[in-house]
DNA sequence: ATTAAGTATCGTATATTTGCGATATAGGAT
DNA sequence: ATCCTATATCGCAAATATACGATACTTAAT
């Protein structure tokens, strides 16, 4: 595209659609329902779990890490994943919103 | 990439992330905002609203009605956009079950 | 010291998304 | 019949996303 638009539009738009594009891949959502079951879990452990490559996984969870949802803390030569519980609720809460709002079909329906 | 593996993920994962990637840009989240306040309205009315060509719009229409969140009557020579009440719940129902997970924290926080 | 395990990042290839102008088509109005 | 409005689609360009192997780095274990 000649330029991107994403910046014009507000500020409340661009969040709901950058906690969504977050999870617009199978592989996040996979890797977050892990991370719950599990509570924790470390880089391999993922790996192990989907079939994509350890460098695949790796950008996956920055993707995760970078919107927040999860956290990743350094643990000897490993790296300990969880969700970040507060910003989870903080996005579910967000989402949430949108998807509650009150929609109401028209009265002569098109 | 050599091959997507969006195929390897199981159907609920997929349909999340389904969802999820139509509202992962700030012009469908404007548009489903603009659809939910007017109840209804054609592409030139979006093409005023938004920062976007008339092409670029008609796209993204096209995105949301792909993913069923929305419909696209014929109506003389315009066509007349709504929210689809049924898929817009239903949409909301799948997105949340998945936000709703309770998640818990490991007892060792790493 | 060496080795092994775990991870992030780089480079690269390919696919997809975003965006626009131009164009084609269809229906209403004059 | 002609014109205007509304829309979708095509063709193109550029940006992003997805995926992997190779590599570098770090720490723990031997």
């Amino acid at each position: 595209m000649a330029i991107t638009k994403y910046d014009e539009f507000n500020i409340k738009e661009k969040k709901i659609a950058q906690l969504c594009k977050a999870l617009a891949h199978p592989a996040r959502i996979a890797i977050i329902n892990f991370l719950i079951k599990k509570k924790e879990c470390i880089c391999s452990d993922v790996v192990n779990e989907l079939p994509l490559s350890q460098s695949t996984v790796s950008q996956h969870l920055k993707e995760l890490k970078n919107v927040g949802l999860i956290t990743g803390d350094i643990d000897g030569p490993r790296v300990c994943y969880c969700i970040d519980l507060k910003k989870w609720r903080e996005a579910k809460k967000i989402i949430n919103l949108f998807l509650s709002q009150d929609v109401t079909q028209a009265n002569k329906p098109c």
